[in-house]
RNA sequence: GCGCCCGUAGCUCAGUUGGAUAGAGCGUUAGACUCCGACUCUAAAGGCCGCUGGUUCGAAUCCAGUCGGGCGUACCA
């Protein structure tokens, strides 16, 4: 569990801290309120391998010009026993840091002893989240964004762990409302068609059309016949819905199970509706006077507690005007609670019943008008789900096949669903394609997701990995066993290619904090691609086999922690390192 | 109308919360295998970071406008 950039970066900032400390002492610089001097990773390597912008920062408070404030720090900075060779002055004031072999040789030692562990962390250690995503309506087949949503929410949970985070994947399942009358209603009609006939039975005006509810009604009919002809609406409705659920919901759970996807809990809505909860929670907003009856149904008072709260976060009068806040209903005159109120009771569940201190939501994009009321309902309820409820929006999936949108499936006529969309590309390709930055329009190419070269990124970390195990096949082979790092003579390892390798290794756990802290654990790729690049750069330059021994060890040793590493990241937004291409 | 997201190389995108000469990959062009896997590597060309102002030592990044694209604005879920 140790961060090795975190170690630098904190050990970098001691020392220009210090020196500034001296040098006020002896009275060469100023004194300022000054807590931590602000560390970076340049981007230019050349530029050093840390820098401090201390002097620049500090300028305008020391009344200093920033070379000279920069010249006095390099003065008093002691680099005994840090992690740093050298230290220079740059550009318009940077003071750019260089590490030594220690550090390189604690990167290293790090992976050997962490191994399958390298790269988590403790950072949210304590904390109890749940990730809810996809939650897809079980009333029919999943759409491109719950692909993309599925990958996104369980990359985003394996991210949140690897970071010792207590995380629960979970899946609302929407098995009540209005929706399921829907459902239950579409069953029903082609169900009694199939008995009198296409004519004799009118649709639904707002009914599922799609395929995959005739067949539903079809293998009811196959199964029991004629039973729920004389049976009451209620009776046979229900029934329906029930049959068609429990069709359905395995199906989805074994098409997420392709993408590799599991989750820990199925919640389902009507079990809100059953236990009465969601009348509990509506009644309790209506205890605390959030709630007024109008016209019959009962609302929530979304406008008033908005308002309050953007009043408290700095908006005018004026601008809240603008948004012309709108007040929800919460019960609907024919007595029935609408999916919202549903919606705040399994949110309150969720934090109040099961304590869990963070609440990750991922949702399309085309949900985002529901985030503010969710939040503040909860506010409402003294929940404050501004604070602890997160909502990850992600862009809708636009699929291409050779530059053109495809919108169905030419096989089947139908709308491209999860299943079909993986009898044409391989899981691994899916799952790296759709773990991308959650709020750019994505474009999914299904002509490039198959390709297998260098224009599918998957295939360069892939044989990256492969490489390095044929590498280490062949040295096995030939009786060289990858060292210890203990037994590892650093000074070896001092090219250029080399070092940018340690360095990337090192950047692991930082690359996975940086994940979880913007929700997007995309980042990871971008890493894995960069790894991969440093990896057979350095392949290209250093020889192993044939060289002297002691160079041949370092350099398999440093060849095994790559490995290490491309397999824990590739683990972690789940797609296979395979040994042999 | 109002709100949210996005405009960065021909294409797909990065840019670690304001830092140094704006970076990758693909594509294009020119190179590198008698040698551990060439599914690789090296180099070149390619940019008013949508546009206009502002904030400051310093802006792709923050603020205000503006123009494009997507999405939303239900007693649907």
């Amino acid at each position: 569990m140790i961060h090795m950039i975190q170690r630098a970066e904190d050990q970098a900032a001691e020392l220009a801290m210090s020196a500034y400390r001296a040098a006020v002492a002896d009275g060469q610089l100023p004194q300022a309120d000054i807590q931590r001097a602000p560390v970076e990773i340049p981007k230019d390597p050349k530029n050093g391998d840390f820098t401090t912008t201390f002097a620049l920062a500090a300028t305008k408070a020391l009344r200093i010009p920033p070379r000279n404030v920069a010249q006095i720090l390099l003065n008093y900075l002691k680099l005994d026993g840090s992690y740093f060779a050298s230290a220079e002055i740059a550009g318009p004031g940077f003071l750019n840091f260089r590490l030594n072999k220690d550090w390189y040789r604690d990167v290293l030692a790090a992976v050997e002893s962490e191994g399958e562990a390298y790269g988590t962390s403790d950072n949210l250690k304590g904390q109890k989240i749940m990730v809810e995503f996809v939650s897809a309506n079980p009333t029919g087949p999943m759409h491109m964004g719950n692909a993309r949503g599925g990958v996104l929410g369980d990359t985003l949970a394996a991210v949140l762990q690897a970071c010792g985070a207590d995380v629960t994947r979970e899946f609302y399942v929407n098995d009540a409302g209005h929706q399921i009358d829907k459902f239950a209603q579409s069953i029903e009609a082609r169900y009694l068609q199939i008995i009198k006939g296409k004519d004799a039975v009118p649709f639904p005006e707002d009914g599922y059309q799609g395929d995959d509810i005739r067949e539903l009604a079809q293998t009811y009919y196959d199964r029991h016949g004629e039973d729920l002809l004389g049976a009451d609406v209620q009776v046979r409705r229900d029934t329906l819905a029930r049959f068609g659920l429990d069709i359905n919901l395995p199906k989805m759970k074994s098409d997420l199970e392709r993408y590799k996807i599991h989750y820990d809990q199925w919640f389902f809505e009507s079990t809100l509706h059953k236990s009465g909860f969601v009348k509990e929670t509506v009644d309790k907003l209506t205890a605390r006077g959030y709630t007024y009856e109008k016209e019959g149904a009962l609302w929530l008072k979304t406008a008033e507690i908005l308002t309050a709260l953007y009043r408290r976060a700095g908006k005018t009068d004026k601008e809240i005007e603008k948004l012309d806040l709108k007040d929800d209903v919460l019960r609907r005159a024919n007595g029935f609670y609408t999916y919202f109120a549903g919606d705040i009771a399994y949110h309150r569940n969720k934090f109040e019943i099961r304590g869990f201190d963070r609440v990750i939501n991922v949702w399309g994009a085309d949900h985002h008008g529901h985030v503010a009321r969710l939040k503040a309902a909860l506010d409402a309820l003294g929940l404050d789900g501004t604070g602890r409820l997160d909502i990850v929006l992600m862009q809708l999936v636009k699929l291409l096949r050779d530059g053109e949108v495809v919108r169905m499936s030419k096989r089947t006529g139908k709308a491209i669903s999860l299943s079909d969309l993986l009898d044409e590309v391989p899981v691994d390709a899916a799952r790296w394609f759709f773990n991308s930055k959650p709020d750019t329009q994505m474009d999914f190419d299904l002509g490039l997701a198959v390709r297998e070269d260098s224009e599918n990124p998957i295939y360069y970390v892939e044989y990256a990995h492969a490489r390095i195990c044929s590498l280490l096949r062949n040295m096995k082979s030939e009786g060289m066993a990858v060292p210890k790092v203990k037994d590892v003579d650093f000074t070896l390892l001092t090219g250029e290619t080399e070092e940018a390798l340690m360095r990337q290794i090192s950047q692991f756990c930082e690359v996975i904090r940086l994940s979880a802290r913007d929700y997007d654990p995309s980042h990871i790729n971008r890493y894995l691609v960069e790894l991969a690049g440093c990896f057979h750069r350095f392949y290209t330059v250093c020889r192993i086999k044939g060289e002297e021994a002691h160079i041949a060890q370092a350099r398999l040793k440093l060849a095994d922690c790559t490995r290490v590493v491309l397999e824990n990241g590739l683990r972690l937004i789940g797609v296979d390192a395979p040994e042999k291409m």
